[in-house]
Parts: C-alpha cells; sequence; structure tokens
DNA sequence: TTAATTTATGCAATCGTTTTCAGGATTTTT
DNA sequence: AAAAATCCTGAAAACGATTGCATAAATTAA
C-alpha cells in the first residue's frame, strides 16, 4: 500500500510534459497553448489562465533541445582553459559559471593542456556542438589564431580572457598584468634585492610579454640594470623546466624570484629547497597566482593576484550580451582589470 | 580583392551542411543518404560510396540537438561538486572529462557551494536540461536523498563518489577512507605524538565519519585512549571554524593535527600561525588533502592523498555504461580505491 | 512470358516547439 | 441588413535526423 503510493509520486514528478499534453487536456490545439504561455496578445485572457494554470500544476517547462532545434541555439558556451586543476582558472570559471547560469546558460568547460592540438580538437568539439559562443584563454603553445578565425564568425562568437591574442578585432578581458609586475619587482627592490630573477613562460603568451615589461620598467625606474641572464623563459613540459631553473640557479644566484605562474612558482621553490643550505632562508618569492594557501609556504610566497572571478564574469557578460544583441557588434572592448599584491 | 577570397573561404568553412543539402545535391532523397552514411544494408554499394564520398568532401556532421531531439537522449552528463576550486574535485572532474570525451559526451559542471539549496537547483537545472545522467559527490549540508531520488528513475541514471549516501541501490565510487585515516593516525602516532587532533567536518558527510573511524581504530589499536575533546566538528562558515579551532588548540593543547579537508587544514594552520610561539615548530600535520602544494608548507603538511582523477573515471565510465546498456541495472557496484600517504 | 522475389529508393511520420497563414465567429461600422 | 473590422483559434510547415512502410525496378524462378 505505501509502496504503491510512493511509486505513484515518483512517476507524476517524472511525467514530462509537453505542449500537447497540456493542448489535449484543454481540448485546445497545440499553437494555442503554445501562443497562451508567452502571453501572445492573440489569446484570450480566459484561455491563457486556464492554461498558464494547467501548465504550473502540471509543471510544465519547454524542452530546451526542441527549442534549440528550433531557433538554431543551443543557450550553452563553451569555455576552453589550459588546466581546471589551476586556483586562477577555477575561480575565472565561478564567474563565467555564475553568469551563464543566472541567464539561463550551460557552460561546457574543455581543457586544452597546454597543447595546441587540444585546443583545436575542444574548438571543433564546442562548435559542432553548437554551442553559441566560446570563452576561450590560449594555450601555451598557441601561436596564432587561425584555428579561431575559422569559426569565430555569426553566431559563433568568441571572447578571450587572461591569455589573448595580439589581433585586434575581439573582445578582450585581461588583467592589468603590467602594473601588477612593476608593482612586484618594486616590492623586491625597496626590499633591498638587486638580482631579482624573472622566471616566466614561452614569448608566445601575452601575459609573459606584458609581465615582463612590468618587471623592466621597473628595474629601469629604480636605476638597477637589467640583467638578462636573469630572466628565464620556460617550456611546459616539467621535467626540462626543472633543469632549467637548476641551472639557472646554481648560475645565477639570484636574490628574489619573481616568477610568472604556479608552475613555474613550484618549479623554483623545488630548486631552493633541494639547495637551501646554500641560499638564504629569506630568499623573497613572488608569483603571479591566485594560490589561496601561498601565505603558508616556506620560504613565504608573496603573490600578485589577478581577480579571477571577476575576469570571468565580465568576460562572460560580453559574451552573453553579444549573443542576445541583434546587430552585429562592431566595437571591440578591451577590459583591463587591476591586479592587487598579497605580501606574505 | 585579397578581402574578397577571404571572406569566400570563412563562408565555405562555416556553411553547416544537413542531409538535405547532400541529397539536393546528390539528387537522392534525405532517407536515402541517412541510410547511406549508417551503412545501411539496404543501399547500393555505389551510392554509399558517393555518399560517403560528397559528405566527407563538404565536411558533414549530424546535427547533435536534432539527434537529442529524436531520441530523446543529450549525450551530455552532469556533475555536481561542492566546489571546483579545489584540487581534488577539479582533478576528479579531469577523469570525468577524459572518460566522457572519449564516448562522445559532453559534461555540465555545477558547483553545490556545500549548499543543499544549491544542489537542489543543479539538479533541477540539468534535469530540465536533459541531461541523460549526473556524477554527483554531496553537498555538506545534505542530509538526506530525497531531491535526487526524485529523478533517479528511467532515463536518468546517478552515480555518487566520494561523498556518498548510505542508501542502497546506488553506484558508488569512493577513496578507501578508513584505511586512508588508519595510516595517517597510525604515522603521528609513529612521531610519538599522544595529543592528536582529528579535525573535521559534520557528520551529515560519509567521508567524515569513515574517517573519523580510521583515527580511531588507530588509536586504539595502539593503546591510546580515545579523548573526544580532541574531535572537533567544525560547519562550513568560515568565521564560526575559526573561532571554534582556535578555542580548540587553545583549551586542548594538541600535539599533532589530523585534518579532513583542505578547508580545515587551511584554518588550522592559520589558528596555528597566530599563536606559534606557544607551540613547537615541529608540530605534524597531517591533512586529507590532494593539494599539490603541501610540501612547500612550514610547518610541513603531510597528506592522505586519493586518486581523485581515477575516482572521476571510473564513476564516469559506471554511468555511461549504465546509460548505453539496454536492460536495467539491478546490481549495484560500490567501487573503493586505494588512497597513499604523501610525507612531506 | 508471367509470377515471385530481391534490391534500391522515396514518402511520410516522429521528436517538441514556434510561427505564418487562413478562416470562423463575433462585434462594430456604414 | 450588409460590409468591415476585430478577435480567437487551429492547421501546417519548419528545424535535422531516423525509420516503418510502400513501391518501382531489376532479377530470379516457374
Amino acid at each position: 500500500m505505501f509502496f504503491w503510493y510512493f511509486s505513484i509520486q515518483i512517476i507524476l514528478q517524472l511525467e514530462v510534459i509537453t505542449l500537447k499534453d497540456i493542448a489535449k487536456a484543454l481540448n485546445l490545439s497545440t499553437s494555442t497553448v503554445s501562443r497562451a504561455l508567452r502571453d501572445s496578445y492573440e489569446i484570450n485572457e480566459k484561455t491563457k489562465k486556464l492554461v498558464a494554470e494547467y501548465a504550473k500544476k502540471v509543471n510544465y517547462r519547454p524542452n530546451p533541445i526542441a527549442l534549440s532545434l528550433k531557433d538554431n541555439k543551443s543557450r550553452a558556451i563553451g569555455v576552453i582553459v589550459p588546466e581546471i586543476a589551476n586556483n586562477f582558472f577555477s575561480q575565472a570559471i565561478n564567474g563565467i559559471e555564475e553568469e551563464a547560469y543566472s541567464r539561463g546558460y550551460h557552460v561546457v568547460i574543455c581543457q586544452s593542456h597546454e597543447s595546441l592540438e587540444r585546443e583545436k580538437e575542444n574548438l571543433r568539439h564546442l562548435f559542432e556542438r553548437r554551442v553559441d559562443g566560446i570563452l576561450i584563454s590560449l594555450s601555451g603553445k598557441t601561436t596564432d589564431i587561425e584555428h579561431i578565425l575559422e569559426y569565430s564568425e555569426t553566431n559563433f562568437a568568441v571572447v578571450f580572457f587572461d591569455r589573448v591574442p595580439e589581433a585586434d578585432g575581439f573582445h578582450k578581458v585581461v588583467a592589468d598584468n603590467f602594473s601588477g609586475a612593476f608593482a612586484a619587482t618594486e616590492y623586491l627592490i625597496k626590499q633591498g634585492k638587486k638580482r631579482i630573477a624573472h622566471i616566466t613562460s614561452p614569448f608566445t603568451l601575452s601575459i609573459t610579454k606584458e609581465r615582463l615589461e612590468g618587471y623592466k620598467k621597473a628595474l629601469e625606474f629604480y636605476g638597477i640594470e637589467i640583467d638578462n641572464e636573469l630572466i628565464k623563459h620556460c617550456g611546459f613540459d616539467p621535467e626540462e623546466a626543472k633543469t632549467t631553473i637548476n641551472d639557472f640557479i646554481n648560475t645565477q644566484r639570484p636574490d628574489a624570484f619573481f616568477t610568472c605562474s604556479d608552475r613555474l612558482a613550484l618549479h623554483c621553490y623545488e630548486a631552493f629547497q633541494s639547495r637551501k643550505h646554500e641560499m638564504p632562508v629569506d630568499t623573497p618569492f613572488f608569483g603571479f597566482t591566485n594560490l589561496n594557501v601561498s601565505h603558508l609556504f616556506s620560504p613565504k610566497l608573496s603573490t600578485v593576484i589577478q581577480p579571477a572571478y571577476e575576469m570571468g564574469a565580465r568576460a562572460a557578460k560580453i559574451l552573453l550580451d553579444q549573443l542576445e544583441s541583434k546587430r552585429k557588434v562592431k566595437d571591440f572592448e578591451k577590459i583591463v582589470l587591476e591586479t592587487y599584491l598579497k605580501i606574505s
């Protein structure tokens, strides 16, 4: 008896109601029901009310797939980031999801794992799945955006964030990498450091150049000569990066570190640990990362924090606004968000 | 001239080809084309070849939305986790995505932010969007699974991972929390510690109970009396947790910490830092976390590592196998994966 | 040669929704 | 009272793919 009641309840809950069901129940046509629900002026108030009440009662929800097919929109957006297991990107994704879900969009997340091939695959995948647009932060191996241009026409809007291409004609949301790097370097200089290492990513990335520029300008501003030997670009292969950094520390003996990413900060720490006895314990580290545990590190890791959540939310907003605007956007925005220092 | 050429190229690339287009071009009907592409025995080999070649030439891809509408499947699965900005979960998601994408499924990720309300919203959202099934790790506030039962009938498979409900009748993939906690506690005991604090989550979570059990059994095994004052359950409000932990350290003066999550480990560290002068520098910390930077902490943080990637991949595999199997699954698996210690 | 069979293809319905067009019923205008 | 305008409503096509059924053509059997 009890079980029977339980089953019935489940079935009622699960029954997926269509327009046709409502039409049949109320002895109307599907078109009338459809119009009534969208509050069309053509439909009698009484009918509207009847339909609305019944729809509510049976918990009617339009089938999003049917809608997608109809108007060739999926109400889903794609996100391509290098790694999800990275605080900066996962925070950015939080921002993206918040904006997207609140506007009724789905978010499909892909990872390029710093590979151009994977990035291309992701793009194809998302395109074939008919997402309405994408948000992308370029992989470390991406040197041009031919593969993105292919898709970036009508119906398929693209917004770049964080790691953006040089080309004009796109919406972009970035952090003020120059100022962040300047401030970090300035801080280290004011600590009395003279041989500040800058360990950074390959030149292909926009952020690399901007941060390097900030580093250099700060040195220049404080009258410290730029020593190119103290600037090290590291690729994405972990083993290679480790060796590079080890050699670097061995030969250069910097008195402070300014690194460009989580990844590189960690490599530096490891190299540092393994030669701890040879180096001052209070060697300051500065990183361009959103690690939320940096203050627990030893030696302390100070960081340039980027407003990751906001970056994601802004980028998503721009994308969705563009998708929902009738006319094609002609003036492309580049939004630059402030960074701030977290001194540990 | 150059520009014109450029535009044409773009248009060719973007043209979305449908069966109808192919049919028209080859003077066949859509049904013939459809059957030819699916290699039906009814179609002449020559026709098949013709169609296949043309389809390839114009880069035909079936519209997944049309397919979804047809057979009432979206080939998308939903994932609900408490937070994405947590190494354990982002690694698990990596595993899920790998498995799902390789089998042609989309993954839609939602965060419950440890809130039952959000978890319900996520479920509704995913259900309305017609995902074929979900993978879920329960929020910290979830005490029963009524809201999931509602959906867990035909066409909507559910697999739990990590934080699972007690109820039978579901697929579950978990870590061996008991053994992990036992091993961690054992390690601390062998370090000569007697007053090992266990800071853990609310009792609602499966992992809380299992880890607590491991902790207790280890103490028991080594003949140390269990002091309930050394076991502290902490809710999810950060401020409250901080105060609780501060008071706890103040009154209990433990000589080692074993925490149940990233979150709690960090709170402990902060409390510890603020009373550093009163406590031994070599106080050992052990955490149940997948933080990949734990060895850089000071004091060192040893961790019980869960095979997050594998957990995600296995859970996804079970879900997809179930979705693709004709008959309804009757025997539910519970997979328990080994943990291992990372001593720092 | 005619009937039976096989082979190859097309028509039309289906999935759930929106929307154009057409028309019946009622009301207003002349 | 007839014509015009207004108000409601429904049939049907469309989105892109699959599939049961019908049928024309070609082949084989009688």
